[in-house]
DNA sequence: TAACTATACGGAACAATGTTCCGCTTGTCT
DNA sequence: AGACAAGCGGAACATTGTTCCGTATAGTTA
């Protein structure tokens, strides 16, 4: 059976509106922070509100559909990051500063990811799936290499690196990516 | 004069009340997180929501009031490590870890005192004001003693172990202690 | 092409929350 | 006791996310 066995195909209109909706909200993610007013976007959109909670059950899987494709990239770019260095210590570092950059740059994303956020669950459990698997084996491969503890799970990791993010985009001398290299050296710290 | 010259004293249902309201506070800031609405501690204090308003112009200032004495107790401690730790990395170290508690035990806190987030402004002011000036003294302590790095600081590390600490509470498994220290000990690592 | 129906749409309406406003109450002072 | 500033309660306003439903329309069929 096809791809679509039991479900109808979307209108014409609807599928165009699918589109819309994810260009308009991309484009005042950048002017107003991820944070902006579902309203907002629907205004952008030309679309009433409904338009947009008919596509997107919530206003997390509007934000996950925007950044899907960047997020596939930083979980792909683990792997060849092992192949490329000789350290994998070094990898990690490097896939830990891709992560910094991806979530510095766009602006609130931080600040959203947090666990207790009610209401982004969605949002939450859609880049844990995709990243932590990633960051594991970039953690394991150090391990089996001796150059870091092992008391540390990739989730939890990811989640401070995370946090580490929020606010940074509103403060230039704030530099995440630093701290967040520090966390990693630490890593690396001997008893 | 004085020390309450041109200024009218309080009336005493006035006084009652604002200890009645922080007393409530503080009670619905544990049982439902600092994020608890401005109405259920009204309702709690038994008072209408403009009491609040009169006593504390902003819901910030009301958790700021509330949590005063335990922020300056975690001040006060730095030059105390300081004066009992012979190495003042490890004072900070330990100091870092008081400050950590306190926030991971505050349901919420540290997820409110992100700079970005709006309305929050004075909250976020008076930790700095409070706590940078003392996590100074332990850095540069350490810094001259040489056992760390110093280019990173003060307000950046605090905000960046204050940004670990945010959602610590919700989740027994992420460890915010544990990855303050690992900056802490990046912060020692050499070159 | 003209009707028909499932699909999609717009935006008013609802709920939660911070904050402001104002008519009424109550200490305090004489 | 009387006057009046200080204080109070809570309705009302503004801003969100989300739901609902009457209306419009794409696609299908006669």
């Amino acid at each position: 059976m096809g791809e679509n066995a039991g479900a109808r195909a979307k209108r014409a209109d609807a599928r165009r509106n699918e589109k819309t909706l994810l260009d308009a909200a991309s484009a005042v993610f950048v002017d107003s922070g991820v944070d902006a007013p579902v309203r907002d976007i629907a205004t952008r959109a030309g679309v009433g509100v409904g338009t947009i909670y008919r596509h997107f059950p919530t206003r997390a899987d509007l934000i996950i559909a925007v950044y899907r494709h960047q997020v596939e990239a930083c979980a792909d770019a683990g792997p060849k990051l092992l192949a490329d260095n000789d350290s994998p210590h070094a990898a990690l570092a490097r896939w830990i500063d891709l992560f910094v950059d991806f979530l510095v740059t766009k602006h609130g994303l931080a600040g959203i990811m947090q666990s207790d956020h009610s209401g982004f669950e969605a949002l939450h459990a859609y880049f844990l799936e995709r990243l932590v698997p990633v960051c594991t084996e970039l953690l394991d491969a150090a391990a089996k290499a001796g150059e870091i503890h092992t008391d540390l799970e990739a989730v939890h990791l990811m989640r401070g690196v995370g946090n580490l993010c929020i606010g940074a985009e509103a403060d230039d001398s704030y530099d995440a990516r630093r701290l967040a290299g520090l966390l990693i050296t630490g890593l690396r710290q001997a008893e």
